[in-house]
DNA sequence: TAGTTCATCCTTTTT
DNA sequence: GGATGAACTA
């Protein structure tokens, strides 16, 4: 993990803020913690320690905060800028807004600036703060700011939204007489709360399932509406039911002393808003306030910079304000981000200034006419042009594939050409895709053919099951009141308590007004319990009892990660399991410990609380995508893909349906976004870029004949050189291009399709008992054939284990 | 209570 | 093909 965060807190504390009634303005704070010191509490507020947070292998100190200077290099910071970068680079007085195109050395201009704020504006780097979108990014930018400007650099204070707020709130919490331990709840913890609330309000979860009424929420949040005053608002049956949902899923949070993702933005603002003084010392403190990718901001975000950088006619003059983004790049706004930020900007600060990046640096000339010429088709967006001196380059090469296998098979190919040919290696490589469930087919091919890859993103180390499941155990006993945590880990592993005893429990927890976690405790005073599963829950309350002890007397992160995974059986169970997948499970786990033995010896780090922030802040993925010299050809989702940039990208799945999404094509705003993604992916490129598509698709199950993508037909024709095109319309009967299918006319057509199969083999038929050859598992026996017309069939593939196969689409042969 | 089978509905994208 | 939930059996 090279989440790295710099102390905010060598600075002199601001003063304490006049003590004021904080009750309901802080939704998800606003309850004293009802126990006192002794749990959670044990490591204290280190805050205040300027603890040395350097990466050992540095040396210096830079703490003094009149360090001497490093050699000032002027021309390091302006060396080889154009002159509308070096104008961003120096700009000051007033708000700055850059708006800068795909490639345009944004990020080298931002470090820059930074830099020349340090070097020749002698500015304090305590007095920095810049928000970047990913931790990667901001690790990045802080390591490029010290190679320019030394070890001094340290001191600024470069987060994401997210961690700077989490900063805040802990540190803040001492002068509010708020609880400073607090669990962060993952998309996921929200999910399993929200599904408590839809249970507790008796609603229909299939009619409101928890999914949509938690985005409702989030989308109530982002605005910064307190569900009271949704309530009054509401103007149909839908909207105060929403309502009532906020009131009551923020209730449990509030119960299990928990924040939710959007909780982290909203409780600052809330926080600044509810303390003035509070926000002063901050806006005091910070006089650059500066933020990357501002397009993908969301109102929340937007009223906590307004916060932070101070009112025009304060007592204090407001903090000088960078911020850069494209409005072309937004590709956020289904998590709440609007464009509006971005260009309403100069509305926003009457006075700002804006400079215009269009010459970009990274793609040849053919790209980027390929690039405007799909983003044009945006209704509303200002004009922006991309250009580049650098020349046309190589033609887009277009492929349309039989299949997804067929069109993995192409990149697998194209990839060995360019190798041999010494054009490009597999590491300049990088492949596109739309949704992570696309990743399996070139996953496959190119462990057939024997390439490199790795892929980005996906199923996410922090999302396994075995390791939330330890981390839950983690944090209920951080936390008892968690109650997400506590339910997911009751029964697990199995130790007979079903949900007729977690019934009960609630009702008790209910009756007595205290959480699931102390209704464990008390489980004697539960009705209707039956004796068995009263034992079994004083059986699990025995054991945390025990864990927590360990807690008490001080054990770290590690010491009670392994206290858990051996007192619990957890992974003895895993292993004794004779599922292979249960061997890498139990990987997983010793690798948790692992992480966190590293997390204990990071200098500064602040015990079990610490570790679970940490890990909830800070996303595995972001450590992944490095320097391309290993080798490895990149497999990641266009959003994954923004900020990177590669010799050679594939963009795949280009299919009405799948690249624009099925969910998107009747909505002109969210088809917008698509296309904003689309011209992510294109402008990834340096050199070579190729479009393919695959003419049929089996998308979960079901084989999909999908038409090409409009995107692709937005770019000039002469831009592009087919290698292969799509077959004549065959004899079935449905024409390769009848558009828009829908998902259930597939569904209708379904048996119709099977007589094609993939790569043009001939569907197989099969009979329990036949001896069959599998492209990747080799050998197997045909076990059964399911399906009224046997299109499955499960094989038994010895070592490889038995597989259900879809038939006409499984590379199967008969022996 | 746990383990099984069956049905359904599904899916974006992520800090 | 996968995850989740409901219904049923041991």
């Amino acid at each position: 993990m090279s989440g790295y965060e710099t102390p905010l807190f060598d600075l002199p504390k601001p003063p304490a803020p006049a003590r004021q009634k904080a009750g309901s303005v802080l939704p998800g704070l606003g309850r004293p913690a009802r126990r006192e010191a002794g749990e959670g509490d044990g490591q204290g507020e280190r805050g205040d320690q300027p603890s040395p947070t350097a990466p050992p292998s540095r040396s210096g100190s830079g703490h003094t905060s009149h360090a001497p200077h490093p050699p000032r290099d002027l021309e390091a910071m302006l060396d080889g800028l154009n002159p509308a970068q070096r104008e961003a680079v120096v700009h000051s007085g007033t708000p700055l807004l850059i708006v800068a195109g795909a490639g345009s050395g944004k990020t080298r201009v931002l470090t820059n600036r930074i830099a020349y704020l340090l070097g020749e504006r002698d500015v304090h780097p305590g007095e920095i703060l810049a928000i970047t979108f990913t931790n990667k990014a901001a690790a990045e930018m802080r390591e490029r700011v010290e190679a320019l400007i030394g070890p001094r650099a340290r001191l600024m204070w470069v987060s994401t939204f997210h961690s700077a707020c989490v900063r805040i709130l802990r540190r803040e919490h001492e002068h509010l007489g708020l609880p400073s331990s607090f669990t962060i709840y993952d998309a996921d913890d929200s999910r399993r709360l929200m599904a408590q609330v839809a249970r507790d309000l008796d609603l229909d979860v299939k009619r409101h399932p928890p999914r949509g009424l938690l985005a409702a929420v989030s989308s109530l949040k982002n605005e910064l509406v307190d569900h009271e005053s949704a309530r009054d608002a509401a103007q149909s049956d839908r909207e105060a039911l929403i309502a009532e949902v906020y009131g009551v899923y923020q209730n449990r949070l509030i119960a299990a002393r928990a924040l939710d993702f959007d909780d982290l933005i909203m409780t600052t603002v809330n926080l600044f808003q509810a303390f003035p003084a509070v926000a002063e010392s901050y806006h005091r403190r910070f006089r650059h306030v500066l933020v990357d990718e501002y397009q993908d901001t969301n109102h929340a975000q937007y009223v906590l910079v307004r916060e932070l950088v101070g009112p025009a006619d304060g007592e204090v003059p407001p903090a000088e304000l960078c911020v850069v983004g494209d409005a072309d790049q937004s590709i956020y706004a289904f998590r709440g981000a609007t464009i509006r930020n971005i260009l309403e900007f100069e509305a926003d600060y009457p006075n700002a200034k804006t400079i215009l990046l269009e010459q970009n640096y990274r793609s040849t000339q053919t790209i980027l006419t390929a690039a405007n010429a799909v983003i044009e088709k945006n209704r509303g967006r200002k004009p922006k042009n991309l250009w580049t001196d650098s020349g046309a380059g190589e033609q887009i090469i277009g492929y349309v594939a039989d299949s997804e296998h067929d069109e993995a098979a192409f990149v697998a190919n194209e990839v060995d050409r360019l190798t041999d040919e010494g054009l490009a290696k597999p590491g300049d490589v990088a492949v596109f895709y739309r949704t992570n469930a696309q990743s399996r087919a070139f996953e496959e091919c190119f462990i057939r053919v024997g390439l490199p890859y790795r892929v980005v993103g996906g199923v996410r180390f922090y999302e396994r099951k075995e390791v939330k499941d330890v981390l839950a155990y983690l944090r209920s006993l951080a936390n008892p009141d968690d109650s997400v945590s506590v339910k997911r880990i009751i029964n697990v592993p199995k130790r007979g308590i079903g949900d007729r005893a977690e019934a009960m429990l609630d009702a008790l927890a209910d009756r007595e007004r205290i959480s699931f976690g102390a209704a464990v405790d008390r489980a004697d005073e539960a009705y209707g319990l039956a004796a068995r599963s009263l034992n079994a829950v004083k059986g699990f309350a025995a054991l945390m009892a025990g864990l927590r002890e360990k807690v008490a007397d001080g054990a770290g992160p590690a010491e009670v990660l392994e206290a858990i995974l051996e007192r619990t059986g957890y992974l003895a169970e895993l292993q004794e399991s004779t599922d292979p997948q249960d061997e890498s499970r139990a990987e997983n786990l010793q690798e948790l410990v692992a992480v966190a033995h590293e997390y204990e010896s990071t200098e500064g780090s602040e015990g079990i609380d610490g570790f679970l922030e940490r890990v909830a802040l800070v996303a595995d993925a972001d450590q992944i995508p490095g320097e391309h010299e290993d080798g490895l050809i990149t497999l990641m989702t266009l959003h994954t893909a923004k900020g990177l940039e590669f010799p050679v990208v594939f963009l795949t799945g280009l299919e009405e349906g799948v690249f624009p999404h099925t969910r998107a094509l009747g909505n002109v705003q969210e088809l917008e976004e698509e296309r904003r993604l689309a011209y992510v992916g294109i402008t990834r490129a340096r050199q070579r870029l190729y479009f393919s598509r695959a003419v049929l698709r089996s998308a979960w199950g079901a084989p999909a004949y999908n038409p090409e993508s409009r995107f692709v037909a937005e770019v000039p024709k002469e831009l592009i050189e087919w290698e292969r095109e799509a077959p004549a319309p065959s004899s079935t009967a449905f024409g390769t291009q009848t558009p828009q299918l829908t998902a259930s006319a597939n569904k209708q057509r379904k048996t119709g399709f099977k007589s094609l199969g993939s790569s043009g083999r001939e569907p197989i038929s099969v009979a329990p008992g036949d001896r069959v050859i599998h492209d990747t598992y080799g050998l197997g026996t045909v076990v059964s054939v399911e399906g009224r017309t046997g299109e499955h069939a499960t094989v038994d593939f010895g070592s490889e284990g038995v597989r259900k196969l879809v038939l006409a689409f499984a590379p199967l042969q008969k022996l």
